[in-house]
RNA sequence: GGCCCCGUGGCGGAACUGGCAGACGCACGCGACUUAAAAUCGCGAGCCUUCGGGCGUGGGGGUUCGAGUCCCCCCGGGGCCACCA
């Protein structure tokens, strides 16, 4: 018998999807919508496993919303700006363009390998000025709508590769590539204000019901709204306050300091004309912000010639310090510290020997002998040593403070944000062009829309450090719009993230001349299933979630929430192989024994095995896909990816796992290829009468269509392959001889066939033409289940005695509870462990189970 | 340091709302086919057992007729955030 050739039927079904136009859809108000959408990858040049297993799972879902007759837009693109491309133009000397544009030519295929049902026609590359030209009108929109604005901030600068950072790119407080400390500068940059949706963008995540609670706990943790108050200090011998945001405004009266940040105007005013606190402040910024120099960093204060008036006790003030912990972001840039009731406070005031009172008397305490030693005391209590104050609780003292500070109007309580504006200049090249121009008259100028695109020179070099924008010969000098005087770009272009923020909806009209027609828009979005990594929790679908509300308000869109379904995979992880030397090898540098011991294929040297991580190059357990799929096959790679772990769990390539499903594609092949019974014609009905084996395989496929439905509906892809699985194990037992066999045989093969489809989908197309079809499986309707059929006429019920299984009984469906007792109370092992007594009480649930009590 | 999640056979994992723990697979053992091996097919298997049964979902306690599932404490692993005022 042929032996099922892989390769050759798979591309042979890429061929016919293609032909056939399976997977390209248009607008269609008459059909429901599903719109399944992966995160689009960084075009590197390979997929990797990642890759694999995100678009497998988009896969199955979307060819399964298809079959149930959904109208199901599935894109797929590149996020092509970035790094790396400007990386391989420096070390190698390539364009970036050119780079990424064969690295995408590359991935392509290798996707088209993999049988997805993409709609190719939708295809976009971000690096595309007929993509980028739509976010530069976005951009101008968000400045007429006051959602940009450009302001001098503190940013992570790399003084090697003279560029700012983003935080996730500054590791241990060096940069990521040069390993250079990073500083901290101050810049002109460009916001996006992201600030201004923060409520919403926190409240509205409870409506986000399909999304992982994980992602949503990130989210409000990042956002991370802060109830409290803001409190103004006067300062002595000056007209302006110190206002300091506080969360502990109960605690005033404990209050032993003010301390303000190294970047608080009021400590770069006294610099001036201070040349240690210039020097200590330089310090201060030159201070790494990672964890382990947190963590050691010592509480520094220096003091300033300025006092603050306490606002409840006029005429008695506190000194002020500018400290190295509080940082300008957050807050006011301005703290008061009550050392008795917080660590951080406590630990400077020991350091610079100033009062610690304590204002919160823990229950139980005694006041006269309640002292602070060396651990602040942060829990609930009865404030007393503060006046007006005493004898309430935390709570209770918090709003009668912010009461009497706006009577006297010191201050109010408020609510603040760790959510900061999301600061979108990049000093690179290979990124969107920020359309604006610098004029020496007018100032900062829009590009006019008119204008658009701002493309990107193609002659630049990369052979100094630095932005090539920026000693480009030409391509800064304009003329301002305003005025027509000589003008100068700006050379900063945006965050990557920027492209990633809208990407889904450009999916929905990919080719328009505008960034996406709003009837398009509305029809297709949101997307209904997101698919990514969790890496992503916060950044991507935190920026794009604000940037579909900024959107919203200029008018592109209707919605607020662009993902109404999010699904976070787990990672491809592999075993770790280490040489004699210590020295990392590839998963194909070497082989198991007999004996259990693992060995390098050339040389049988010693290989010490180390633990399961996640696939990556530094540890060289990658398994490249290209391989597998070369061995096996994309279906059984998808398989695999399917069959082993659930999605949100992470995921252990094993060789014995891939040859499991390389085992049961073949399994399935031969099972129906090879089939010895002549199988009755395509559409024959169902005779009417079954031996009882062929009964139970009838029942057996309408349970497992359910279940198989339940399972991909609740993103259980592994339960649904076990189900299928289970299924086959009685079809494939099936003699096929007995009355009604036959046509079982033909009902069972079909089953399966269309249940692992999604899953499968190449081996399922070529099956489906061997049981006789001509359609197209891929379109074809999902198997429909008759519930009457799949319940069985009898039920195990499970006997207990005292909560412990002593016999199982079969008994009709839907039996009454009396039915059951009496059946339970028959059963030899219940009249022995009973031994004559009475039992003490009877439960009985109706098909399950019935409890004894003895 | 704060917040959160997860601990089930040798392994990956099933068990939706409390109701027969271990589905399905991997690895393993035995058998069939074969001159032999591979492939394939069939069977077995949580642990202990005096073969009656006993013990079992990280450990301890609790709620319940009944707990992998709910509650409290502890141990172990992982994630996110972090001088956040």
């Amino acid at each position: 018998m042929a032996r099922y050739n892989v390769k050759e039927t798979e591309a042979r079904w890429q061929a016919r999807w293609a032909e056939h136009g399976c997977f390209e859809v248009e607008r269609d108000p008459g059909k429901p919508k599903y719109y399944v959408l992966e995160m689009f990858p960084y075009p590197s040049g390979r997929i990797h496993m990642g890759h694999v297993r995100n678009y497998t799972l988009g896969d199955v879902v979307a060819r399964y919303k298809k079959a149930q007759g959904f109208n199901v837009l599935h894109p797929m693109g590149w996020d092509a700006f970035g790094l790396p491309a400007e990386n391989a133009a420096i070390e190698r000397g390539v364009h970036p363009a050119k780079w990424t544009h064969e690295n995408i030519a590359a991935m392509r295929d290798q996707l088209k390998g993999m049988g997805l049902s993409y709609d190719w026609r939708r295809e976009i590359a971000t690096c595309d000025p007929s993509y980028y030209r739509h976010e530069q009108k976005m951009f101008l929109d968000f400045l007429k709508a006051g959602l940009a604005y450009r302001r001098e901030s503190w940013v992570n600068w790399d003084p090697v590769e003279n560029t700012v950072l983003a935080n996730e790119q500054v590791i241990d407080g060096k940069g990521w590539r040069s390993g250079a400390p990073v500083e901290k500068r101050k810049l002109d940059q460009w916001f996006l204000k992201i600030t201004h949706y923060a409520e919403d963008l926190l409240a509205a995540l409870d409506g986000l019901e399909r999304w992982p609670d994980k992602v949503r706990l990130m989210q409000h943790n990042w956002i991370g709204r802060s109830e409290g108050a803001r409190v103004r200090f006067k300062l002595t011998g000056r007209d302006d306050d110190l206002e300091v945001f506080t969360t502990r405004h109960d605690t005033l009266f404990g209050a032993s300091f003010c301390a303000i940040s190294p970047n608080h105007p009021l400590a770069g005013e006294l610099a001036e004309k201070d040349p240690a606190l210039q020097a200590f402040i330089a310090e201060c910024n030159r201070m790494s912000t990672s964890e382990a120099d947190i963590e050691s960093a010592e509480k520094l204060g220096y003091r300033i010639p300025v006092d603050a008036e306490h606002p409840f006790r006029p005429g008695s003030t506190l000194p002020v310090f500018v400290a190295n912990f509080v940082l300008m972001e957050y807050g006011t840039g301005a703290i008061f510290g009550c050392p008795a009731h917080d660590q951080r406070d406590l630990d400077f005031a020991r350091k610079y020997d100033l009062p610690v009172v304590p204002v919160v008397l823990p229950p139980d305490a005694d006041p006269a002998t309640f002292a602070v030693g060396s651990e602040a005391y942060v829990g609930p209590g009865t404030i007393y040593n503060s006046e007006f104050l005493d004898g309430r609780n935390v709570d209770d003292a918090k709003a009668e403070a912010a009461k009497r500070l706006e009577t006297s109007d010191r201050g109010s309580s408020t609510t603040t944000w760790r959510l900061r504006d999301w600061g979108v200049s990049r000093q690179r090249y290979w990124g969107c062009p920020i359309p604006v121009i610098h004029c020496g008259t007018c100032g900062v100028v829009p590009v006019p829309e008119d204008q658009l695109p701002v493309t990107l020179p193609e002659d630049v070099d990369f052979d100094s450090p630095g932005n090539p924008l920026e000693r480009h010969p030409t391509w800064r000098k304009t003329t301002c719009p305003t005025c027509g005087g000589d003008a100068q770009r700006e050379t900063d272009t945006f965050d990557t993230f920027f492209e990633s923020s809208w990407y889904f909806a450009r999916f929905a009209d990919a080719t328009g001349s505008t960034a996406f027609a709003r009837e398009a828009a509305d029809y297709w979005l949101a997307v209904d299933q997101y698919i990514g990594g969790v890496e992503h929790a916060v950044l991507h679908l935190l920026y794009a979630r604000f940037f579909t509300r900024a959107l919203r308000d200029c008018g592109y869109l209707a919605i607020a929430e662009p993902f109404s379904g999010l699904v976070t995979q787990g990672m491809v992880c592999h075993e770790t192989y280490r040489s004699p030397e210590g020295r990392w090898l590839y998963p194909n540098e070497v082989k198991k024994q007999a004996d259990g011991q693992w060995v390098t294929l050339e040389g049988g040297a010693p290989v010490t095995l180390g633990r399961v991580e996640k696939m990556s190059k530094s540890k060289r357990n990658t398994v490249d896909p290209a391989n597998i799929i070369d061995a096996y096959g994309a279906d059984t790679a998808r398989l695999f990816m399917l069959s082993d772990s659930p999605p949100e769990r992470d995921l252990e390539w094993t060789e014995s796992g891939v040859d499991g499903a390389w085992r049961y594609v073949n399994r399935v092949w031969r099972a129906i290829t090879e089939c010895p019974v002549a199988l009755p014609p395509v559409g024959t009905p169902k005779p009417d009468a079954l031996s009882p084996q062929a009964e139970q395989v009838v029942r057996a496929c309408h349970k497992t269509i359910l279940a198989v439905s339940d399972s991909i509906e609740r993103f259980r892809f592994n339960s649904a392959v076990a189900q299928v699985r289970e299924l086959t194990n009685l079809i494939f037992a099936l003699e096929g001889t007995g009355p009604g066999e036959a046509w079982t045989l033909r009902y069972g093969f079909e089953t399966t066939v269309r249940l692992l489809a999604p899953m499968t989908p190449h081996m399922c197309e070529e099956l489906w033409q061997t049981l006789g079809h001509t359609a197209i499986l891929a379109e074809e309707e999902w198997p429909e289940a008759d519930r009457s059929l799949a319940e069985d006429e009898t039920v195990t019920i499970a006997v207990q005695v005292n909560g412990k299984l002593r016999a199982t009984v079969e008994m009709a469906k839907d039996s009454t509870k009396d039915a059951m007792i009496e059946r339970a109370l028959e059963q030899p092992n219940v009249i022995k462990l009973l031994d004559g007594r009475d039992p003490r009480k009877v439960i009985a649930v109706p098909n399950k189970i019935v409890n004894v009590v003895a």
